[in-house]
DNA sequence: CAACCGGTGGCAATCGATTGCAGCCCAAGC
DNA sequence: GCTTGGGCTGCAATCGATTGCCACCGGTTG
């Protein structure tokens, strides 16, 4: 090339790289030749000395999970737009795999995005040190995070549901690890508290279809009027699970679900959602990267937040009017006040061969001031899990899911 | 790491790259030396030499389409398996993008997949010439392709209908352009004819929910106990709007999809479907691809295929006993006959504003020995489409499924 | 005694850019 | 006319590996 255009490589470079630096003249006749033989610079080439390799790896903790679809088609929008190159790395959901990728990506790309990751804090850190780093959907101090905002979002469930004439919810809970599950779920006792609304907590349950489904059974033991799930993954088993018992929906129970993943406004019904916004996350997580890249100067860090709506659809409508046991209920007319005053009906084990049925039942708790006060209870007993049960809920995760090992 | 070790940089190279070029004794010290430092042999700078990069390329039509979702899981974990990285590379619906795109990622990557390029023959050879290239969903001759067998799974749809008694069905057409398009309705009329089913075609329309949606109207006006979709999301479309109008599913109309994406399995009725093996799509691929980077030997070369299988789910049932016009059929009950001897009746627009009503309506064939001998009839007639429908059109090729701007 | 041997390991060129430094040329200033 | 300086471009080192070629080694063979 350099030849060809009868200069010095050193001048070939110079005129892609630093337009000024160069003889208009000269410059012009560079690229004359270049566009004529076709020629580009060999990224590769230049990466070695620069250091730069205009690439950006995206660890994301499960490829195959809805809910990173959009983030994945923002991130890589947002990176061409910068002339970047996305490598896409999927950490099948374990930390040791994502380990692995990540290590076998730092050396070919200039930072990279940490998608619900499933590695420890530390772990996370020093990946940080070797290159810019931003982290999606955990909030982390000290490095640029992002993370879509939960408590409001939870705060506009229950406020529908009140409008709707609620007044009592009950949140199906996924990984207690989940950085997300414990915002949700804090947040619905709040809002609901200030809002007066009876809450309760049943789970946790793995956020997946199947977990949903294995959560309508204490959902039968325990019904109420409404159901916020904490992901849409889990709200689409629930209903699923709820129909087949022959429950209607909204007219039984209302559902609702977070994130708007893709299949959510397919469902039946529709599903009434959180909707997180999925693209401008994956788009906003590589821009704050490229930023980090451009000036590495980057003073005190916070969690950036992106802001979540609700999106009603068909999965939730008023209340039923009767105070008797629904029909889908699965035993006495007493549990259906939902006041949890008496003792938990045994569930009916043939029905709904259920994963989870040696876990304990939380109590339903009022969402008085000192409920709402106390922070949201993380585990607070040890829980026996099938080994059925605890491996799926490694499978999937609509937010963040951390480690437990 | 070559003076800590106290050797030429040459040969810790030789010690990594070729084992026995080196003394046993010397390796090891050098091994030991390199894990202690965590030394890694740049793949950067390796490549500049060798010209392998060790990565591959992933050109995705629409990352956001769900036919997509394990096909790249798969691609990801063949690539990963064989020490490859994977760069994944969204196309966004558009050849020129794909093209650049790809310009783009050629000189980082040793060989690429391209899964329903939309970039024309010629453009796919050049880009082949280039780089070791595997086409995905598109019969090439001449280079490495991988497709689906739709043949077999069309017949097997056919059959399905057949054995639970239906005399009748509708192909529901994709995208003219489509490769995949023509073969399924190829072989659903072959199959029709053979098992001495009536056969009808409707379309095209977009391969997307709204697609599916539309041809509701078409279904209405002409209604037949079975359907079979271009693809899922079609499918998933069609049934909502059949639910719409009152018909219940499978009771009143069966229907069949194809490809087996994320949520085929929690709309409502789970959709019965010709499952395409995604997973095993783009593991092969990936595999193809890699064998061809090993020996560039490869002689003729012809289209690799691989199984479908009908995987029944709950939206198909025997048809329904009545003779007359079902309640959802949009007018007269002669039409219910299904005969086609009579005009077609005006469809509604006020009801279902239909994006493509300007279409002209194919006649009904029977599918016998006359119709089965001739090949699909491709765009036999100039058809006149609304701009958003031709647009749509073009957007896909193997099963896409995104709704545009 | 020299040629030869297989097994090792260093030398140095190379891949294709980038970039600090120096040199060249021409115009302006003294 | 000589110096100075700015604009432009070439030289050459560099990034971190790979790899052909050659030297070395102790021992064997003709």
């Amino acid at each position: 090339m350099a030849a060809a255009a009868g200069v010095a490589p050193s001048t070939v470079s110079r005129a892609f790289s630093r337009p000024g630096r160069v003889n208009a003249e000269t410059a012009a006749r560079i690229h004359a030749v270049a566009s004529e033989l076709g020629y580009r610079t060999n990224p590769i080439a230049r990466a070695l000395p620069t250091g730069r390799t205009s690439m950006l790896a995206v660890i994301i903790s499960d490829v195959t999970n809805p809910f990173f679809f959009e983030i994945i088609r923002g991130a890589e929008a947002a990176a061409a737009d910068a002339g970047y190159v996305m490598l896409l790395v999927d950490a099948q959901e374990s930390s040791t795999d994502e380990r692995e990728a990540i290590s076998r990506a730092i050396p070919i790309v200039d930072g990279l995005v940490l998608a619900n990751s499933r590695m420890s804090n530390h772990a996370i850190r020093t990946v940080s040190a070797q290159r810019p780093a931003v982290v999606l959907n955990r909030p982390m101090s000290g490095m640029p995070s992002l993370v879509s905002d939960n408590a409001r979002g939870s705060r506009r469930a229950v406020e529908h549901l009140a409008e709707l004439g609620h007044h009592a919810l009950t949140y199906v809970a996924g990984p207690e690890a989940s950085w997300a599950d414990g915002m949700r779920w804090r947040s619905v006792l709040e809002a609901a508290s200030e809002l007066d609304l009876r809450v309760r907590r049943v789970g946790p349950f793995p956020p997946t279809l199947a977990g949903g489904t294995a959560a309508v059974r204490e959902m039968a033991a325990n019904p109420s009027t409404a159901v916020i799930a904490y992901n849409d993954l889990m709200a689409i088993g629930l209903m699923r699970g709820l129909i087949d018992l022959g429950a209607r929906i909204p007219r039984d129970v209302s559902v609702i679900g977070f994130d708007n993943i893709f299949g959510s406004d397919f469902c039946t019904p529709p599903l009434t959602t959180v909707a997180a916004p999925l693209h401008s996350l994956g788009a906003v997580a590589v821009r704050m990267l490229l930023q980090e890249l451009g000036n590495r100067t980057s003073g005190v860090v916070r969690p950036a937040m992106l802001p979540t709506h609700l999106v009603v659809r068909e999965s939730t409508g008023p209340p039923p009017r009767r105070r008797q046991a629904p029909r889908w209920a699965s035993t006495a007319p007493s549990a259906a006040t939902g006041d949890g005053s008496g003792p938990d009906p045994a569930p009916d084990p043939a029905r709904h061969p259920a994963p989870t049925s040696d876990q304990p039942r939380r109590e339903e708790r009022s969402a008085g001031r000192t409920a709402a006060a106390a922070p949201a209870p993380t585990a607070p007993e040890p829980v026996r899990r099938s080994a059925a049960t605890r491996s799926s809920e490694s499978t999937t995760n609509g937010s963040a899911a951390r480690d437990r090992a």
